[in-house]
DNA sequence: TTGAAAGCGCTAACAT
DNA sequence: ATGTTAGCGCTTTCAA
């Protein structure tokens, strides 16, 4: 990585450095034009590219803001990442990715931290029981002036974020399939150290309760297709294909919905003409869907926007509330 | 971003900076253990975080790699991302992502070149026609010793390349539906500048022409979900109905694909039962969806790795060449 | 083995 | 308005 140097476009232009850094990388003070022309022609010229590096370690300020997924081909996160690169973007930042797989997040904040970037937005899946070493990482990071904002839920103190409210809208989409009728409920879950996943839950059971019902059936499985489709499997040893026909079925995610109805489908159980199957976000690629599934919408790309616009502002740290939306599709 | 500095450690552990260096941060040198011992501890009780920008400067490398998308949302770079990801962290690298919404990738490279990235990998939608301007970046960023790598084809001089085999894939997709019974062809590509769906719709034709056969329709739309709805309905539009059914609508991704089939389902058309739909690529999400879509598979992660690893292999630009496999399902 | 010191490329006081 | 120069935090050669 040898390069053009602002020394050598500053030789070549016969001028000092300090005259070729003002002109070619921004400042207040304005070198006259004349003289300005020079260097930028003696910059093309010789091809100079400013060393961010450089600039980063002489201003203290790197441009650099660090996402954290858990799985960037989720579309889930994809759509934040979406979200956020465009807002960086729009600020000239630009976008250090990590995806953590779950596990190592404390590996990707502590890289994101010796990169110094400017912020770090948390949308990987928040772990009920916080890590005290991540909790620790990232206390650091904001006391030696990092931004930090969460997604999902506002965990961390100092830190900015974009809140969902899981639970409501657990409650709120049972509580619309119960006033449409259903009585026999089962719910198909993520890990339940998984936050969302836990509130998504509580949310559903919330209104069952209220509504003096019970629920025939609940199982726990990973937060992704695969996970949908052995739970509905798991469903269905469980109870057997008559007891599932009739039910209506929450489960914590789009994604998981996806997989449950798939599960269904190859056991010979069809939604909606079998059993109904609700699910959480509104992913995009449910657009292509048959049948359409009734969910709660998150704007996915608008909070991964405003994620990164609160990691981004200069003013004080934001906590935006986002409260889903039911849409009702044949699915359910 | 005030941090605690290597000097301080160094003071504080009563050391030289050079030792507090060699003990903290690698190198073939390794200092006496018990030096070492209060070199980390100090460290630990500071709460030293290497700066990686300074370590940049002095080592000229920054342990970056640039990866260019199209569209970060679309399943097909998310997950050559995932790829690209997985063996970049195999290395601790990090990586910077870029979506460029097609058009400014020249934007997005000057800014990885700035940040002396190690390598460029390009996954975005490669033009027919190069931007000279992208080309001239590109190659001084070479000159400078970086590696780039092209996902697709292998557009630049000098640059590695994973392949993408679309002409055979397109030829060989349709030739299985030739050889299946099929007769009545049409085609719903995207813009004729990508370079993918230009190749692509030429071994469809390729294949078609071989067999005496000639195409119904062609349609060019967007290479995303909205693009196949649009293209289905175009289609339904200029032909009727009644041409329609019956026919093998070969569509240039996976994506458009789904949306072509809902597009078609909302005007009442079913697949596999009025017509038949096959894309390309084997998309994660296909998993889930019915009908299942015949395809042909491109193992997107294992071509993110592919990239990833040539990019940071450190022997001589290699060149991998990706034939696709023929999936066949219900939809053709 | 350890330390001193010269950069790495740039910015921003401070001088002129 | 332009130039000089002292850092920014770290690595690495060269001496000790």
């Amino acid at each position: 990585m040898s390069a053009v140097t602002l020394s050598q476009v500053a030789r070549e232009a016969g001028v000092s450095l300090a005259t070729a850094s003002r002109v070619l990388n921004g400042s207040d003070r304005r070198p006259a034009e004349h003289i300005a022309e020079r260097v930028r022609n003696a910059a093309e010229t010789l091809g100079y590219v400013a060393n961010a590096q450089a600039q980063a370690l002489a201003r203290s300020t790197t441009g650099l803001v660090g996402l954290v997924v858990h799985d960037i081909a989720d579309p889930y996160f994809s759509s934040i990442a979406k979200g956020v690169q465009r807002r960086a973007r729009a600020d000239r930042r630009q976008l250090l990715l990590a995806a953590t797989d779950g596990t190592d997040q404390l590996d990707a904040v502590a890289a994101f931290a010796a990169h110094r970037t400017d912020a770090i937005i948390m949308a990987g899946s928040r772990r009920r029981e916080i890590d005290p070493r991540l909790l620790a990482e990232l206390t650091r990071y904001q006391k030696n002036g990092g931004r930090v904002v969460t997604i999902g839920q506002a965990w961390l103190e100092g830190a900015g974020s974009v809140t969902i409210d899981n639970r409501g809208a657990g409650a709120g989409l049972t509580d619309m399939l119960i006033r449409a009728g259903r009585t026999r409920f089962a719910f198909l879950g993520g890990p339940e150290e998984l936050a969302s996943a836990a509130e998504r839950r509580a949310g559903f059971y919330w209104a069952l309760e209220r509504a003096g019902l019970t629920a025939e059936a609940e199982l726990t499985e990973g937060f992704n297709s695969q996970g949908g489709y052995e739970a509905a499997r798991g469903l269905l040893e469980r109870l057997g294909p008559d007891a599932v026909r009739g039910l209506t079925v929450v489960v914590g995610n789009d994604v998981m919905a996806l997989g449950a109805i798939a599960g269904f489908r190859h056991a010979g159980l069809l939604v909606p003409d079998d059993l109904w199957v609700a699910g959480f976000d509104d992913i995009p690629n449910l657009r292509d869907f048959s049948p359409g599934l009734t969910t709660v919408r998150f704007p996915l790309e608008q909070i991964g926007e405003a994620a990164a616009d609160i990691a981004l502002s200069h003013d004080e740290v934001r906590i935006q509330h986002v409260v889903g939306e039911i849409v009702r599709r044949e699915s359910a």
